[in-house]
DNA sequence: ACCACATTGTCGGCTGCCTGACAGTGTAGT
DNA sequence: ACTACACTGTCAGGCAGCCGACAATGTGGT
């Protein structure tokens, strides 16, 4: 905690090259997708991966009495999404839905596998991006495991901001519109616990929202919060 | 719970072909460390990969307190360990400690990253297996958010059977002779509630401890334990 | 065979967070 | 502009599982 934050955010970016990007467009399909669609659900064959040109797009599962916990974190603009099932098992595990508006490259597995055949170094870069996903995913259960819903919470802010947050006055702003729901499919709580946790960081000038937009006003007080 | 159980146990197996081993060990050096032994630990540079084979190996990471969390799953023999720290950051995050006496051949990152770029076959099978623990992980956070203690103790129990257990008179036996301590660290829950559950399981004969070592007794029953 | 230490068993008290419920407020659609 | 619905705010009650403590038992090392 004393030590500087540096690997506070684990694994984060790791984004393709526009010429790796290139590449995919030259093999795949440019699609859009409005605000809200649901781009592929559980139990689909995997038979496609996507590069995320323009919006946000969130990975979730189902529980069974209805809830969406969010496995994976949100994908941003740049990212690739898809690649694990699509790679690995063929079927889907997860939901994804279209939090923004979104423009998308598709590629179908085949020609995905035959370019990864042709351009080892796109090959070895979606390894890495594997391996650095992999590296969050066991940081969150590490978190899930060890941190009380506060800690989990304020991270989640500092993340988001520091992926898609936009600089504005006082602060980071998020635009991604989230409900309280949403953000508490994404810590492992309850909706009622984000409100009132929401609350008190406002009250501590820790945040700021308005309308369904957060503001990060503190990240280093809200970096405080985070205890083990 | 009523469907077939196939997905039960996600992203399981997935193993290295023979040849494909046989590569490992060619630009590899076998070694043998005995039970106890830590491989690598977290901070280290991640400057090389291991094929296990011989032996278990647990993969955890160090709470502020002391707990040793069990991030990744245990390692078995034939797996890869090692592998996302080196290929994306470079720096290890977690520690790694032989359950019992362990061989493996160990290669260093960059005759691996040789050797894929030579053997497109093996780069891609490499990626599936990220992409299958990846699958596994988002399994484990599912998991932790939505299931209580009884669910995750019992499909751990069924998974490391599955995994590593050898049959026996009357069940499966496994060998590893994970404290409860240890168990408590993969399931994210304390040692004495580990132990009580335990008893729970042994007073139902859905399981059963000698010394150390738990022999599975009804898998059936046990996966009725399964409540999400 | 012995000893020191690690592991297991058990229990009572405590608490963080979930549950359910309902009122107030925002927001999208017609 | 109005309506319906989705989201936020708040609170009381309950409980799963954590924490600390201690005794009993097992186990590895010499």
């Amino acid at each position: 905690m004393a030590e500087p934050q540096k690997d506070l955010v684990e694994g984060s970016p790791l984004v393709l090259s526009s010429r790796e990007k290139e590449l995919i467009r030259r093999i795949g399909v440019t699609v859009s997708y409005p605000k809200g669609q649901i781009i592929f659900s559980a139990e689909e064959v995997a038979d496609r991966v996507y590069l995320i040109e323009k919006g946000w797009i969130r990975i979730y599962r189902l529980s069974s009495d209805g809830r969406e916990v969010t496995v994976g974190s949100i994908r941003n603009p740049g990212e690739m999404m898809g690649l694990a099932e699509t790679l690995y098992h063929g079927k889907r595990t997860c939901f994804a839905g279209a939090i923004s508006n979104v423009t998308m490259v598709v590629v179908t597995k085949k020609d995905f596998l035959d370019l990864l055949t042709d351009e080892h170094h796109l090959a070895l870069k979606v390894t890495q991006l594997l391996a650095a996903r992999m590296r969050e995913a066991e940081a969150m259960v590490h978190e899930l495991v060890c941190w009380q819903v506060p800690s989990r919470l304020a991270l989640l802010l500092l993340k988001i901001s520091e992926r898609c947050g936009i600089p504005d006055e006082g602060g980071m702003k998020i635009k991604l519109r989230l409900t309280h729901e949403d953000i508490a499919g994404m810590i492992g709580t309850t909706r009622q616990t984000v409100t009132s946790l929401l609350n008190t960081f406002k009250r501590e000038k820790l945040v700021e929202c308005q309308g369904r937009e957060i503001k990060i006003l503190d990240p280093k007080k809200l970096t405080s919060w985070i205890v083990e």
